[in-house]
DNA sequence: CTGATCGCCTGAGAGC
DNA sequence: TGCTCTCAGGCGATCA
């Protein structure tokens, strides 16, 4: 489910319920993407001081300590005061005195992991990579450029790797390309400043644009409230192979980038 | 170092 | 109905 927009909106969501809740309880499903990494009777007692995120993992700061939670590809959370029997795809439950904080995935490539700081690992190795807030005062036009400089990778890969600037998903790397007229295919390397500019800027406006909406409706999202997102404006081209290009008419096309697929118009984007 | 591929999982939908 | 195949909003690990 989750791109940039969706878990920031989660993060707010979330953040509002179960701040200054003491954990109660800690209930484990099946196994995520890793393990806990401590025994769950450990959590019991302390309190949830913020709700943070870098990229799309969420940081739910405690009194000593965090939990690092991610979404992967198909996780949402909830907070709730008298939540049903949890399900076969409800995998973490956070008792706390505020409600349950409940992780859904049925995917389970999300992750929930303990960690005893953000300069300790696990939660200093995962977060160490990671790029520019496309939303924060450091992504900037000057650095975006200079970072691009430095890789002859598509640009559309480089959008989603993460280490330039976070929260692109494949979604919105398609997005975020057509409105700056970019082919998914053009190396990075290869882009002029204008273009970088134009790029940088759409990233900012599309990613903006879908948090202040609380979250796209391209699939299913629902924030930690369970209410679904309000993004109402639809795909340029994300999924819209072989229909017509919303401002031109040619056909939209459809190739794999590094097995995920890719949607743009021949004619509005330019290699 | 870079760049490309792998694999973790379940579910939905298409085609036969 | 039921099987098989493909694909799905992520990303760290592993290879060349």
């Amino acid at each position: 489910m989750p791109e940039l927009p969706e878990v920031e909106v989660t993060r707010q969501t979330m953040a509002d319920r179960v701040v200054g809740g003491r954990v109660l309880d800690v209930r484990m499903g099946l196994p995520l993407r890793w393990p806990l990494g401590i025994e769950p009777s450990e959590l019991v007692g302390r309190t949830a001081q913020d709700v943070g995120r870098r990229g799309k993992y969420l940081l739910l700061h405690l009194d000593e300590g965090l939990l690092l939670l991610h979404l992967g590809m198909s996780g949402s959370l909830s907070v709730r005061e008298n939540p049903p029997a949890p399900g076969a795809h409800d995998h973490f439950d956070l008792t706390t005195t505020r409600g349950v904080l409940r992780l859904h995935d049925p995917r389970r490539f999300g992750a929930v992991l303990w960690s005893p700081s953000l300069d300790a690992d696990p939660a200093r190795k995962l977060l160490a990579k990671l790029g520019a807030e496309p939303l924060g005062d450091h992504f900037t036009a000057d650095a975006f450029y200079a970072a691009l400089q430095r890789r002859s990778t598509p640009i559309k890969q480089v959008l989603m790797a993460g280490e330039v600037v976070v929260g692109v998903g494949n979604i919105y790397a398609s997005e975020v390309l057509f409105k700056a007229g970019i082919r998914p295919t053009t190396r990075a390397n290869k882009l002029s400043r204008p273009r970088a500019n134009s790029l940088h800027a759409a990233i900012r406006s599309v990613l903006h644009r879908a948090v202040e909406r609380g979250g796209t409706t391209f699939r299913n999202f629902s924030n930690a409230l369970g209410e679904t997102g309000h993004f109402q404006v639809e795909a340029a081209v994300y999924a819209r192979e072989g229909l017509p290009c919303r401002v031109c008419g040619t056909p939209i096309r459809q190739v794999r980038m590094g097995q995920r697929s890719t949607f743009y118009c021949p004619t509005c984007q330019k290699p």
